[in-house]
Formats: C-alpha cells, sequence, structure tokens
DNA sequence: AGACTGCTACGACTGTTGTAGTAGGTTCGA
DNA sequence: TCGAACCTACTACAACAGTCGTAGCAGTCT
C-alpha cells in the first residue's frame, strides 16, 4: 500500500478535497478556493496539510513554476471506499445490505432515483448469482 | 445535543461498542469481553476510555455494587447515523441516492437481500412522494 | 542595487487519543 | 485482623491533528 488513506485528518481532508474538486494546485490556490468558502485558514496551515499530505503519500508536488503545484495521488474513490468500509465495518457488520435496506426504509429518495434503483435492482435480479456465498 | 458522538476516538469506539452488545459492565467485564476478541489492553486503560466516555456524555455510570457499572447513554444507532452522515456529506453530497446506487451496482448481495431490497423499493414506489420537486 | 512580494522550510504550541503505571482506598476470605 | 484482590483517582507520555509564526530565499519592479 502505498497511502495511508485512514490516517487523514479532517482538516486534511478539506484540503484533499479541493485538489479533487479543482485539479492540480498550489498552496495560494487551495487557501482561495477555502477562503471562498469560508473557510478562514493560515497560508502555513495549508502548506503544512499538503506537505503532511505528502508525507503520507496522497498528493505529489512538482515545482514547474514559481510554487510548487500539488496533485491528488489518492483517488477520491479510494478514499470514499475506505472510509465506507470503515462505518460499514464498525456498524454494519461489514456488509453494505442492511445499511442499504436502512437507507431505502427511511425514503429520502428522489422519485427519479428511485426509478433508478429498481432498474438496477432489476437488472441485478436477471444476472446469474455468482455470489451466494461459501 | 448532550453527547458528542462526532469525536469518539478509535479505541473509545471499541469500548463503547461492548456496552451496546452486552449491555451494562463494569471495566472488568468490559476488558474480559476485549480479551476474549484478543483484545490486550491494560484495566486502567479501559478505565480511562470509560471515564473518557463519560466526560463526553455518552456513558453513564452508577456504583451499585463493589465497581462502577457503565452504560450507553448514546444509542449505537445514533453514532452509526452519525458516522455515516460524515462519509455521506464529504463523498456523497450528503444525500444517499448516489451511494447506494453505487453499493448495489457493485453487486455485494446475497439473494435474499436482493429479494427484500425488491421488496422495500416497491413498497417505496406504492407509497406517495413528497419528496420531489424543482 | 534596494525594496517588495511571494514561496518554502522549520519549528512550535495546544488539544486529543491511545496506552499505561502508581498510589491509595475497600472488601473479603482465612 | 491481616493480607490478597480489586477498585478508582491521578498522572504521564508519545503520537498525531490543527493551527500558525518566523526566517530566509528567489524573483520582480523601479
Amino acid at each position: 500500500m502505498t497511502a495511508r488513506e485512514a490516517e487523514i485528518g479532517q482538516a486534511e481532508l478539506e484540503v484533499l478535497q479541493t485538489l479533487w474538486a479543482h485539479g492540480p494546485a498550489t498552496v495560494r490556490d487551495v487557501l482561495n478556493v477555502l477562503h471562498k468558502r469560508g473557510r478562514q485558514l493560515a497560508y502555513t496551515t495549508v502548506l503544512t496539510f499538503l506537505t503532511r499530505l505528502e508525507q503520507k503519500g496522497c498528493v505529489t508536488s512538482d515545482k514547474s513554476g514559481l510554487a510548487y503545484v500539488y496533485r491528488p495521488k489518492v483517488t477520491r474513490d479510494k478514499v470514499s471506499r475506505s472510509r465506507l468500509a470503515a462505518v460499514l465495518d464498525a456498524f454494519y457488520d461489514g456488509s453494505p445490505g442492511p445499511l442499504v435496506l436502512q437507507l431505502i426504509r427511511e425514503g429520502k429518495f428522489t422519485n427519479a432515483e428511485i426509478a433508478e434503483l429498481q432498474e438496477v435492482i432489476d437488472g441485478l435480479d436477471a444476472k446469474p448469482q455468482r455470489r451466494s456465498q461459501s
């Protein structure tokens, strides 16, 4: 494993998110985005986060112009999955079934989503079940 | 809000989980359960966790016999939801739709679960949709 | 060249989390 | 009644997370 996604702190994640959302960026770029969102941080704070993220293998940097440009090295998808898996392991026995059922029962979906759900599930059903367990 | 569930550490959560799973317990009870699961901790470590959880408002204690008996004050469900909401907010725009779709597309469900999904979704569909607009 | 401006390196401080030791009180059995 | 066993309170400490200040270097403007 190159990167330890698990050990990304909350504030570090914010920084990483802006990289995911806006592509490669300098410290100042990131700072500007954060400021625009009302998040007040010092320049050096952002620098610290980016440096730590680099130490953790989550971003890379290269100096093309005046300042270092940072770009994400782990995908948002990867981190997302790992975070979700942590919750799943801790609270849903590691399997997504109960979670999905709970979410659906709570019914916080739009009509479009429901339609899509039906579609996808029907598709699932039609498929050969290569997953019925041991 | 009485308790700050967000700030429960990983190790603290383990302790809380044993309370949820085994009901009210003393420090030693919790320690025994953890030891049985291969988790080696010192008695005083568990005590520290329970004390901190009490400070955070997540458990209560009362001394009925020789030792304090701790019992959870926040429900597992509550913490679970709050953890999930954090992931949802950070990675799924705060709404469960995309997450559920993704999980279903990945198809890690048993036949029984799929059947149940279909059932629940059909039920949803029949209901009046007070959640659509714009 | 001198003054600015912007960038990075490095250090520092606070609070939290994970982990545990020690000291001193209570209870219970011999 | 004495010691073993058990309990809690307090302290400690390293690692990490969040936050930033300072100092010094590099390029730029006049």
